[in-house]
DNA sequence: GGGGATCTTGACGAATCCTTGACACGGCCC
DNA sequence: GGGCCGTGTCAAGGATTCGTCAAGATCCCC
């Protein structure tokens, strides 16, 4: 899902985009303060950042640049002030967008579909790789031996959760909430079906799984 | 040099634009209505385009819309009006940026240096290749045993967004909000009329597909 | 206004995918 | 050894999705 971060120390305007932005299918982290907003971009790299000039510790331009250091992720500033040189300065420091407050929702809806048209494409790439296959996350594809193998969406988006956090456990109700959804937490043969359907797929001897481990009445366990 | 093209019937404000962008460094062409301004886009393909909404002959939006139909140079729109359904139409029509007049030759300015900052690193190989066809992005023309393919616009639309993202998985919301719009998002008929087409025109074999390939529930993906 | 190209819409088998139930196997405790 | 639990395997049905076609509706250029 796209990623959006939210900087302004307006906790009411902050809420207020997260409601709108969730409702609109993104998925929103939000931020108070330049340091944190740096922090947060940092640790979970967003598809785009929402970025309001005024924040209490430091200037917004400040923030953009530092950002810019290291990211070229879009940036939308959001400004109270209408004077041009405020604009210009955003703008000049990497900002990709502008616009003043107070503004409509439909118009920052708008304008965030835009920017993001304009960077679809440059995304990076996340593969993981074992032994035997390659999973490619940004491309959503599966390698085996050079061939690409071909996986349902419910295998797909099994083998994703796991391969996003290797070496770790996946209990069988994360599986199954994160797959089929909350309501299916007791489904527990959906797992064993789809986990025989992936180690066919994947495994080189699927009697014996390398990479696709369950751990018995616990969950399973992705191993590159 | 960077080529701008200006779109406007103003001609006093034409050539105040073409002054002012002149002595910024950049070429400057210009026209007074949407016919003229797609011939010109069409014949000397500028690096970013200006565009007044209100022009004598046809809507602003509508030259947006044909314009985009074989181009995916940057827009930044013009208007006159404050209203938020004109920056929200504008946007989704594919403009990059939207503003309103009257406003400060500097924000223009600034503005303008974003929209080309960002498209400059959205700069990608203009011909793809297969061993059925060839789509050369640049020029929008495909090729297949030497021989020009004819395609209707959303068909090139369709092809040009799978095509720019090679091996990877499309997703048919990706897809339809791309070609059609975010509001059309369950039209997944469209997808199914207009992939056929493709095929037709472009796989040896129609039936049994090579490059343009369905993921059963989730998208379509371009192989080379 | 007319004619051609293009886009939308609906319907239908065919292909694919999900669900469900049944059964076998191995380990564990009594 | 027998019963129980969790797991792996398989196949059939029902549901969903896909490819295809053709007929209107619409747009656009002359």
């Amino acid at each position: 899902m796209t990623s959006v971060l939210v900087v302004d120390d307006d906790t009411y305007l902050l809420r207020a985009l997260r409601i709108t932005l969730q409702a609109h299918g993104y998925d929103v982290a939000t931020a108070a303060d330049g340091r944190s907003a740096l922090l947060a971009a940092q640790q979970h790299p967003p598809a785009l950042v929402i970025l309001d000039l005024g924040l209490p510790d430091m200037d917004g331009s400040a923030v953009l640049r530092k950002l810019r250091g290291w990211s070229s992720v879009p940036v939308l500033v959001l400004s109270a002030r209408h004077g041009s040189e405020d604009k210009v300065e955003a703008l000049d420091a990497g900002a990709d967008d502008y616009i003043t407050k107070p503004f409509g929702l439909e118009e920052l809806l708008a304008r965030l579909r835009a920017l993001l048209r304009r960077s679809a494409d440059t995304e990076q790439p996340v593969v993981v790789t074992t032994e035997a296959f390659t999973v490619d996350l940004g491309k959503r594809r599966v390698l085996r031996d050079g061939q690409d193998v071909r996986l349902t969406p419910t295998e797909w988006k099994m083998l994703e959760v796991l391969v996003r956090s290797p070496e770790k456990l996946v209990t069988q109700q994360q599986l199954l909430s994160e797959v089929w959804g909350p309501a299916y937490a007791k489904e527990t043969n959906y797992l064993r079906v789809y986990m025989a359907q992936l180690r066919r797929k994947l495994e080189p001897d699927a009697a014996t799984p390398r990479h696709l481990i369950t751990e018995a009445g616990i969950g399973y366990r992705f191993v590159p």
